[in-house]
DNA sequence: CATGAATGAGACTTCATTCAT
DNA sequence: TATGAATGAAGTCTCATTCAT
């Protein structure tokens, strides 16, 4: 009764926040915030200037929402992955980051990782957003992974935050650099593919956390 | 003759840009490159607006000295540690990343990643640099000790690139996450140790590496 | 349809330009370029420093703006009063000069004579416009009314180029002096009277130029 | 016993005040007052900033130093030679119209009309001085010329004012031209020789004064 | 709701002037 | 005297935000 009788008009007004969301988004991982012009996200989202503000009060809640959403789509319904796997966990690392370079590090709110880093001093509001709702989860994601192993024999016993810390970072540093430098052609720079840094990675950690057999 | 003779006015001419670049460094990696006022680097330095343009003609000319510096501060003397190394290649590794961490990872410039994962999109020309400078002969350092060992049959062999990669990586961006959440506290977020940090990242890919005895 | 439609918002629009134009040629004219400061030039016309911002990108733009303009206004229609004019030669002379007189000398662009003596060394690139739009066409006229009159024998035969500029000088060296002195109450300096002046220099130069009778 | 003894050293510091009075000339006529840098007269002058100080306690008394001796300098003794002058006042004109140029006109401070031209608004107070001392005694003198020439029967009457100011007009006017345009060298602008145009002037005026004889 | 002209606080930069050496 | 490093008032220009239409 709604869906079919929704003028394109209509529809459009409906769609404007997460329009305007998505120019923003791509114009604070570009440029930052600071020198993103709130009227240059209005024309990438094809509205008015004036439009913008009847959406976000003022620049600073357009970008908090950006991040609000971004970190939000972050937050992977990876927990429900693990909960119910069954199989070895080193597959189960496996399956993690790799559903993570899917649902995240391939897309565009990749960039948003760049631009918490960027900006998190700016407005340290945001700092205990980000970690409560995308590092802890994320974190303990991973931790429970390694206890998983360790407590059925898979893993070495390891410092589990550090640990954890060395098991994401190359993955979101791959992608920051990507955000930032993969936009400009650079000469002579090794390029990284992603996908064989993933299974790099992968078999880096996951021969360093296998238990040895005894010599 | 001529050092008992040097004013204190001269000495502070001389000192100027240094403690400019100091001060600028801190403010760009506190708030980035366009949220920092000019004037608000020369009062960190100690000196009026004025001052700062009789040393460097623009805000933009600062923050590329700025980075110039810093980055060049970077390009480790690893090379020779690692030619002149006699030691396991396991070892090698351990030193190279130890002495990153030493003379970069726990210092002031070590904010400059965040300043250049930042603003490279906005400033190309620096791009280039930082692969040159610094991305480029950070690279081949690990390459090369990747490569030794692997010559020598202490390692596995991995692809290189990403390898490498994944060997950095840990340890860049704990630095990141230093600069951008260390400055504010958090509640509840699993606080990483960097000499664990660093450990831990060693055990893992040096097992990761090995290879195996046969069984 | 439309006229009855534009608003008043609309209205000051499209009249923004000229107004702007109008107060910034004054105060060009008055104070010169570099002593004129944008936000005076803006008051003047009734709108905000920004505004002035929307229509001219810098202040030297703006400049060139106002010198186009009033150079336009300058390259008289003479041309064609001297193409269609049968009487004597003397007369299209006396014609020329008054109709430079009220159409130019006696109108707020002449100050604009002012503004180019004083400001082409700072703008070369106004230096060609200005001879190309005012002075060649302008020398063209007077060269062209000369030849006429000495080929029609009424004139005697002068140096065209030099002759020509006697003929335009005195007009505007009194356009100068007006634009420069006038605006201040001299004490003692003989005032000249512009038709006054227009008659005499006709008188002499007409004179001047005749053929004369055998002795 | 002073002239011998005097070092450079000596000579140099009597002779500074006139080195800054002539650097600064050249650039204010270069480039008007606002847009003259101090910096750049003391350059010029081969001295430094601060020296610049120690003889003309600002800008502006710099500018007015420099106006008030470039005046003076104009106060022909024109008419010194007007009254021991015997020969036809056609020839008077002739002489002090040649006096003019080669003193004045042909001379670098020539350039200060230009100046006077475009900032005597900005410094009402150089108005009466520049009235006093310049217009009004070469007013005068050419005045008088006029009188003497009605009063013996070699011209005819015409208004002295008006006829004063149209006889020095084409020269000064000529002088501004060059000032401003002669720098810059301009494709197509017909360019006036200034002996051409002296002779043509002069031709044309005294044919324009002269009283005819009776047909 | 949507627009975009207008505003004005604020940032960058210049340069006349001072003053320690 | 002479210097030139330092200052800070002032000018140019930008851009987030408002509001009449």
């Amino acid at each position: 009764m709604d869906s079919p009788a929704t003028s394109s008009r209509q529809r459009r007004k409906e769609a404007r926040p997460q329009e305007l969301l998505d120019a923003a988004l791509e114009l604070f991982v570009e440029k930052g915030f600071a020198a993103t012009r709130s009227e240059e996200v209005a024309q990438r989202a094809g509205v008015s200037k004036g439009t913008l503000y009847l959406y976000y009060p003022s620049k600073e809640e357009l970008f908090k929402a950006v991040v609000r959403q971004s970190l939000s789509s972050l937050i992977a319904e990876g927990a429900e992955i693990a909960n119910q796997f069954e199989g070895s966990s080193a597959d189960l690392l496996a399956l993690l980051l790799k559903t993570w370079w899917e649902r995240v590090g391939d897309t565009p709110v990749a960039g948003i990782h760049k631009v918490v880093i960027a900006e998190v001093r700016n407005f340290p509001e945001l700092a205990q957003f980000y970690a409560d709702e995308v590092m802890t989860p994320g974190h303990e994601l991973f931790i429970n992974c390694l206890r998983r192993g360790i407590a059925r024999g898979e893993f070495r016993a390891v410092p589990l935050n550090e640990a954890a810390h060395a098991l994401i970072a190359p993955m979101i540093f791959m992608v920051l650099c990507r955000t930032s430098f993969g936009a400009c052609p650079l000469h002579g720079v090794a390029d990284i593919d992603p996908m064989t840094m993933l299974r790099t990675h992968l078999d880096l950690v996951l021969h360093g956390l296998q238990t040895r057999p005894a010599t």
